[in-house]
DNA sequence: AGAAATTTGTTCGTATGTATA
DNA sequence: TTATACATACGAACAAATTTC
């Protein structure tokens, strides 16, 4: 085996920079339960003083945990745990759509694989009460007056959907991956270049979905995401 | 439709807090084309005088942009654009792991997932050098002397194959997913209860999807990959 | 309601270690 | 080796927002 492909599989115990003994602290309080959604940091002062660092440095370990969605740091308030990582996830997105040299395409069959995959488990998993969220989404969509309030209820629909499939890995990649598409691509079906028939076989197709899963016919359902998706790449491509 | 619910799509122009510009600038820098991987920023100083916010407001966003992945600061040389996002994203997926109160099931079940949909492209997609890479794998699992050397080829074996989809959102998912297994759950091969049975099973399931792969006979694979994902799941939970 | 205390947001100055020519 | 450029880090001070009394 070779030998110089070990990666240390343990992290290191004394971080170069002395901003990441913040990160490092309170990752061990997350992770042995001292610190939950809703707790408070100790104040910069305190933390600086109990790290022995700067006040600087332990503003900048704070701000990488606030941009990973650890923390939210409020003026006056204090630093509170928090966790909202979709934003930074899209973010992370953007910029390997951006460096890593991608296209559409590769978002779109990303969407489309995370998609199929929830549905798979969605289909056992569903809740009535998001039975009910989906059919409302479905109707919102078929009674909608024009792109923007479409758009609105179909993005609705699929997310309604993957939640539906109670992975939060999934779950997360999945809204992150709509929030940088919004952001950056708007590969959205308001771009949708097909006439009447192609908007008929879409709405067909969402209803598939919605009946499939409140029904429990996965057949149904899953023709309706794979006919959903093919709409979408042949004729989704924006201008 | 409900109005409240419509998040402004837009990025603010101003935002709130000056270490924003930071990371404002250099995403358009990226995104407009001005900076790619190996491009050296300005310095701190230049940034701060150009921004009109202080130097440590400049590192804040520096370190931020560090932490995503996007950059590397050097003491000495300067800000390097890069793009290393699978610790970043790994280390998110830590945090996620505890805040959110997930479990193994769910890790190996986004794995599953991931490896699953990575299959069904990397079935027409993969190339000859990678055949090679994969049986190589395989060969360096069957023959190896004890458990440390079958968890290196295993994993690299599976890496192998999710590669060969040639989706780099699907790829740096798993490889983010797979960092996080190492460091936090180790729910490898490793430490399968199974007796001799169970691990010729787990053998026979690898050789099945290599196999497929190389011969591109994606029903065998496929057979493989969900023997291979039964049997973690059945013998393969952490005391 | 208002004032004081607390806490984060921001700036500036300074010193040090490191890389590069 | 020396000199320069640069990131790293510390400390003090003030502004702005929030909490507390």
């Amino acid at each position: 085996m070779p030998e110089e492909e070990y990666r240390g599989s343990g992290k290191p115990k004394e971080p170069s920079k002395s901003y990441q003994r913040v990160i490092q602290f309170v990752r061990d309080e997350i992770e042995s339960g001292h610190l939950k959604p809703g707790d408070k940091l100790p104040t910069e002062r305190v933390l600086a003083v109990r790290l022995d660092i700067a006040r600087g440095s332990v503003r900048e370990g704070l701000r990488v945990l606030e941009n990973i969605g650890v923390l939210s740091s409020m003026q006056g308030a204090g630093n509170y745990i928090s966790c909202n990582f979709d934003d930074t996830m899209s973010e992370m997105l953007g910029f390997m759509y951006y460096l890593l040299g991608m296209d559409n395409d590769m978002v779109l069959e990303f969407r489309w694989m995370l998609e199929r995959e929830a549905l798979r488990l969605a289909i056992s998993r569903i809740q009535e009460e998001e039975k009910r969220a989906i059919m409302a989404d479905l109707e919102g969509l078929e009674s909608a007056r024009n792109e923007e309030e479409r758009s609105f209820y179909d993005r609705r629909l699929h997310r309604t959907m993957v939640h539906a499939c109670r992975n939060h890995f999934l779950a997360a990649s999945y809204d992150a991956l709509m929030a940088f598409d919004e952001r950056y691509i708007h590969n959205s079906r308001a771009r949708i270049i097909g006439g009447m028939k192609t908007r008929d076989l879409l709405d067909a197709s969402h209803r598939m979905i919605c009946e499939g899963l409140t029904r429990g016919n996965y057949e149904l359902a899953s023709a309706g995401l794979e006919q959903h998706f093919r709409l979408i790449g042949q004729y989704g491509r924006p201008l």
